[in-house]
DNA sequence: TACATTTGCTTAACGGTGTTAGATTATTTA
DNA sequence: TAAATAATCTAACACCGTTAAGCAAATGTA
């Protein structure tokens, strides 16, 4: 009896359906725009069965969260792939951090609450301790005294993660203040590795 | 007759105590439970009155907005004048900008947009230039090289800015990860001290 | 086949939001 | 005292997230 699965699928299918309908106006109308009734609308169904798929609006918002951070774990990963130095790999994943936040606004303020109604949970999410590991192990590579401590690389971590998140959010909220993208672009860079040369000095 | 100026001042009154209970209502429940029901109970009126005060909920927003660059502003002056050197103008400066965030953390939430729903305009509004000017003029006075070109300044500041708004919107939003104020601090520091340095280098 | 049960979905409602229009009450003016 | 003006409220509109009840079609069972 192969139509259970057949009805798994199209259930799958409904609440894929249901978070490709909530990107979908939030990449059109900006979270404040978006509502239970209108994702219902989108997908041709009312309102009250969307909470058959999810718990209620933090549910999406929260399944979305998730997926942004696949999405910036695999910009982060191939970006530190495409290098051998820890330096050269160091800046490449934070650029890509910084274009995954201008290429995926909406996940990036959903992710890191920028200008966002912060559903208040995914603290020590799953997939966002992925994408802190990574860039975790290659700081720790980038010093030259080993071992390295925890508070080391946490601190040299949040250093990073400042100045970017910063200069993102400042970006992001203000978008076209009289700073131009190469400038911000020189910014980040010599951040970078300001904070990189840093590390062994 | 009298009474025309004790009737406006009475009108200020209300128009003060429509901010007050807006502020005391974010500071015991947080930005998401500011209704214009609850003001209006607060100051013992109906809803409809605010309009009389405010064009909208935005307005309010505005206006509180509008204060909370002038306490920043006033704390930064304070800082600044406390100190003879431009780099001791500069991190006192910036601690000053530090401390507000989290003395007033409502304020800087509303007024840089962290983790909060964000009312649109705001963009050079006077208060936040007078902020930017203070501080863009200690920039320029670290500069060794004269003339300094506005580029130099604005990329500086922007430098400045978004480690330290990076910082602060890292530890508003998550409050509490493994960091320690001390280490905030020591973080803070230490960025200060080096674009400072990297100005003339 | 006939009945019972489950499933999918809708309508209607609750209590909340920002905001506006109209009625009502109180105050001032003539 | 009567008219005009100002201050305030009630009621409503259109939205929001969410839940409960009900209907209709599909399914399982006898």
């Amino acid at each position: 009896m192969g139509s259970k699965e057949r009805i798994l699928r199209l259930k799958d299918e409904t609440r894929t359906k249901i978070l490709d309908a909530a990107l979908n106006i939030v990449q059109t109308e900006g979270w404040q725009a978006l509502s239970m009734r209108k994702i219902a609308d989108q997908i041709e169904y009312t309102a009250p069965i969307i909470y058959e798929y999810f718990s209620n609006k933090d549910g999406i918002l929260l399944e979305l969260t998730r997926r942004g951070y696949l999405l910036l774990a695999k910009d982060i990963r191939e970006a530190r792939d495409k290098h051998e130095s820890a330096e050269d790999k160091m800046e490449a994943m934070w650029i890509a951090y910084w274009n995954f936040a201008f290429a995926h606004k909406e996940f990036y303020q959903l992710m890191y609450g920028v200008d966002m109604v912060c559903c208040t949970v995914k603290n020590s999410m799953a997939e966002a301790e992925n994408v802190g590991s990574m860039l975790g192990d290659v700081i720790e590579s980038l010093f030259e005294k080993k071992p390295v401590s925890e508070d080391d690389i946490c601190m040299k971590y949040y250093t990073y993660w400042s100045i970017i998140h910063g200069l993102i959010s400042i970006n992001l909220v203000r978008p076209n203040g009289r700073t131009t993208d190469e400038l911000n672009q020189q910014i980040l860079k010599d951040a970078i590795k300001g904070i990189t040369l840093s590390i062994n000095s």
